[in-house]
DNA sequence: ATCCAGCAATGAGCCAGATCATTTTAGCTT
DNA sequence: AAGCTAAAATGATCTGGCTCATTGCTGGAT
């Protein structure tokens, strides 16, 4: 049922500089041997950023290559006349950095804080360029995110507000699920109505109406604010594939 | 002003297998001297197909990768009570398998009679495996699909309708400047009405009635009804990109 | 030239979700 | 525990784009 997220990990050594990284599981760098990701680590630094700050902003000189190692943060697009429009949520293992351009396409803000291995651009492709197997890694995380980026493309342009939400929420439940190993039923997010809205090309009031539905309808619990309890995952899935 | 798209193509002697062909400067291979080139090519074969025919549909087993040589393309997705979603369309020197998954995650079907080649996945991955310089470009060929989805996935969440067809026009046109090396100002197409709605997220009456609209403000001019001049360019743009 | 079939254009009415306004709640601080 | 503030929920109304129906084109076959 579950994609094993497990792969093998050399163990570190004591005093590796990854030593206690909970993300390299998932990150990309989980691909390398114990001796080239400690080369590999020394070619940047660590940063912590609490929610709310802003990592860069769209336009800015994309000079750096980012791996989430903690916490969470949105990526946002902006129009001109104050719309705007989040293309994207990470967490941690996540890789930002998917770019050929050499300005930043969106502008990356924390919602939870967060820690974050940060690499300048050039020493990274150098890297790259030494080291096929995690191009190769890299690749299949663009191919894997454009297929997501697809799929978010088909709920923006056909689905209901209602399948929007019901589709968010799975999402994350099977976020939640392959962190946990197994099937979950709470999920939290530190996201805002307003986020999610963003992201669903909604606004916060309907995705507050959808949440008050989906209560009515036993579909979900709220254990608090930003913490969803799934009662019925079937009847969402339903609802989410456009069967209900 | 415009991106060079030229780059340099090791010349082919008589007898090359891939002598005349007018996609190698936009494709992957073109990245291959002669040689390589040769070889790549033998791992795979030629299709033609005509307009209407289906490539492969969504969910079959993705046994094969292709790159357009001749013609064009449209991706879509199905959701189970009909809905339609067209994701991309594809042109010549377009490769069509950036994916990791081994199924299809949409259906290829011909919107004009065109020339493929087609290469059996195992055998394209062991070639990719043996050049470094491929996959990378690979990589930056995914990268750019993730950049361009990313901006329409602007389009969907927060575009209006007639936001959506000046964007639409423009990126139509900016392929054919591409095409011609200098601003043009007349593009052609071969995706109906129907295709454009499901592309933009609307219907195709609101397509019609947009392109008519257009044609009222003297924006556009209809040489054919897969024919549009672009009278106003400038005035288009600022639709678009949501200043109008 | 004329017929025909399928696409495109247009028209009338409706509705899902937006907008604007207000109330409620949760999570703070003191 | 009371008070405060920002977020969330709810209510009332409006509207852009959808739906359904009709008419108009156009390009290929006879």
């Amino acid at each position: 049922m579950f994609e094993s997220t497990a792969r093998h990990l050399d163990p570190l050594p004591s005093g590796h500089p990854c030593q206690g990284c909970e993300a390299r599981g998932q990150a990309i760098c989980g691909i390398l041997d114990c001796e080239n990701l400690a080369v590999f680590k020394r070619l940047g630094s660590t940063m912590r950023l609490c929610a709310g700050q802003t990592l860069f902003r769209e336009g800015d000189p994309a000079t750096r290559v980012f791996t989430l190692t903690r916490g969470s943060l949105k990526l946002s697009k902006l129009l001109p006349d104050g719309r705007r429009h989040v293309v994207g949520f990470m967490y941690a293992g996540d890789f930002l950095g998917i770019s050929v351009d050499d300005e930043h396409a969106f502008t990356a803000e924390l919602i939870e804080d967060a820690q974050l291995c940060c690499f300048p651009r050039s020493r990274f492709d150098a890297f790259l360029a030494d080291h096929p197997l995690m191009e190769h890694e890299l690749y299949r995380m663009a191919a894997h995110e454009l297929s997501a980026a697809q799929q978010q493309l088909v709920l923006l342009g056909r689905k209901t507000a209602t399948e929007r939400l019901a589709s968010f929420l799975l999402l994350l439940a099977e976020r939640a699920d392959r962190l946990a190993g197994e099937k979950t039923s709470v999920i939290d997010f530190a996201m805002s109505r307003a986020d999610i809205a963003d992201y669903l090309g909604l606004t916060k009031e309907t995705v507050s109406r959808i949440f008050s539905a989906f209560r009515a309808g036993r579909l979900i619990r709220l254990r608090a604010l930003n913490k969803v309890e799934i009662v019925n995952r079937p009847a969402l899935q339903q609802v989410a594939d456009c069967q209900g």
